[in-house]
DNA sequence: ATTGCTTCCTGAGCGC
DNA sequence: TGCGCTCAGGAAGCAA
C-alpha cells in the first residue's frame, strides 16, 4: 500500500499525537505480527521520537529499543481513543493515557519488529539513499545506471538503489520525464538522469504536501484518505493529461502505466 | 553479479 | 448468486 509519501504522512501524524506516550501493553492478535529481536520488553517504554527510512517507520522507545514497522501492501496504523477492533486488526498498542494505536493489515504482509536501540532490520542497512536528500543526485544515479541492463522501471523500484519509491510514483516519475519504462538503465542520457532526479523530488514533495495517495485503502492515522490520487497523470489512467490513450504492461510482474506517445523508446 | 519469477495473504471486481 | 479468474501502494527468496 504505502510508498514514501504515505509513510511520511503517517509518521508526521504519529509524531504529532504519540510522542511522549508510554506503552502500557503491546498485544499481538495474529502470530508473527510482532517480532522481538531482543529479550527486553517494550511495555513501560515511551515513544521518544519517530522517523522514517524508505518505507520503514522507526520508533525510538526510551532510547532503549527501536520499533520498526513496515506496512507492506495493506498495513494501516489507526490512532484512536476507544478500541475499534476489526477482523483485520493484527496488533494493538495501548498507551498509559488510554489512547491506542491499532495495526490493521488485511493481507498480513506487514510487521512490527522490536530491536535493541543500536540495532535495526538488516534490510534497512541495505537501503539506498533517501530521494529527498542531496545523497540522491546526478553523480550517484549515473554510476548506478552506467552499466545497468534492467529496465529503468525496475531499477527505480529497487529499494537498495533508491529508498521509498513504489509502483505508483515510479510510473508518475517516468511519465513526467518522458522516459519509456522498459528503457534499459544504461540507455538514459545525462539529461534523462537529471530529469529523473528532479521529477522524483518534485513528485514526492507534491504527494507529501497532499498527504499521500489513496487509491483504495491508504489512510492517515486518523483514518482520513490522502488527496494526491487527484493529481496522478498516468497511474490507472485511461488517458494521459494530453489526451493520449495510456498503455498497461507488466514489468517485473508489476502493472506499469505509461503513455506511448509522450514516453518513447529511443 | 544481475535479472526476473514465484510466493506470502485477503478481498474486490469482472465476465460468464 | 456464484464460480473462477485477475488484480492490488511490497519485497524476500530462489532460479537461471
Amino acid at each position: 500500500m504505502p510508498e514514501l509519501p504515505e509513510v511520511e504522512t503517517i509518521v508526521r501524524g504519529l509524531r504529532e499525537n504519540t510522542v511522549g506516550n508510554r506503552i502500557e501493553s503491546l498485544t499481538e492478535l495474529r502470530n508473527n505480527t510482532i517480532i522481538y529481536h531482543t529479550n527486553q520488553c517494550a511495555e513501560g517504554l515511551v515513544f521518544s521520537s519517530l522517523s522514517r527510512r524508505g518505507k520503514y517507520i522507526l520508533i525510538n522507545l526510551s532510547d532503549i529499543l527501536t520499533m520498526v514497522i513496515h506496512l507492506r501492501m495493506t498495513g494501516k496504523l489507526v490512532y484512536t481513543e476507544t478500541e475499534q477492533l476489526t477482523p483485520h486488526t493484527r496488533a494493538v498498542i495501548k498507551f498509559a493515557d488510554r489512547t491506542m494505536l491499532q495495526f490493521e493489515d488485511i493481507r498480513t504482509f506487514g510487521s512490527i519488529q522490536i530491536f535493541e536501540a543500536n540495532d535495526t532490520d538488516p534490510a534497512i542497512k541495505r537501503l539506498g539513499p533517501e530521494p529527498l536528500t542531496e545523497d540522491f543526485n546526478e553523480k550517484y544515479l549515473y554510476k548506478v545506471l552506467e552499466k545497468a541492463k534492467a529496465p529503468i522501471k525496475s531499477i527505480l523500484l529497487n529499494q537498495e538503489i533508491i529508498a521509498g519509491l513504489g509502483n505508483i510514483y515510479v510510473c508518475e516519475i517516468l511519465y513526467r520525464t518522458k522516459i519509456h519504462p522498459t528503457l534499459a538503465g544504461k540507455e538514459l542520457t545525462r539529461a534523462d538522469i537529471i530529469r529523473v532526479i528532479t521529477a522524483t523530488k518534485e513528485v514526492l514533495a507534491e504527494a507529501i504536501l497532499h498527504n499521500g495517495t489513496s487509491i483504495s485503502d491508504f489512510r492517515n492515522i486518523d483514518d482520513k484518505p490522502g488527496e494526491f490520487q487527484n493529481f496522478l497523470r498516468v497511474y490507472q489512467k485511461k488517458e494521459c493529461p494530453l489526451g493520449h490513450p495510456t498503455e498497461r504492461i507488466k514489468i517485473a510482474g508489476r502493472s506499469t502505466y505509461f503513455c506511448p506517445v509522450c514516453q518513447r523508446l529511443k
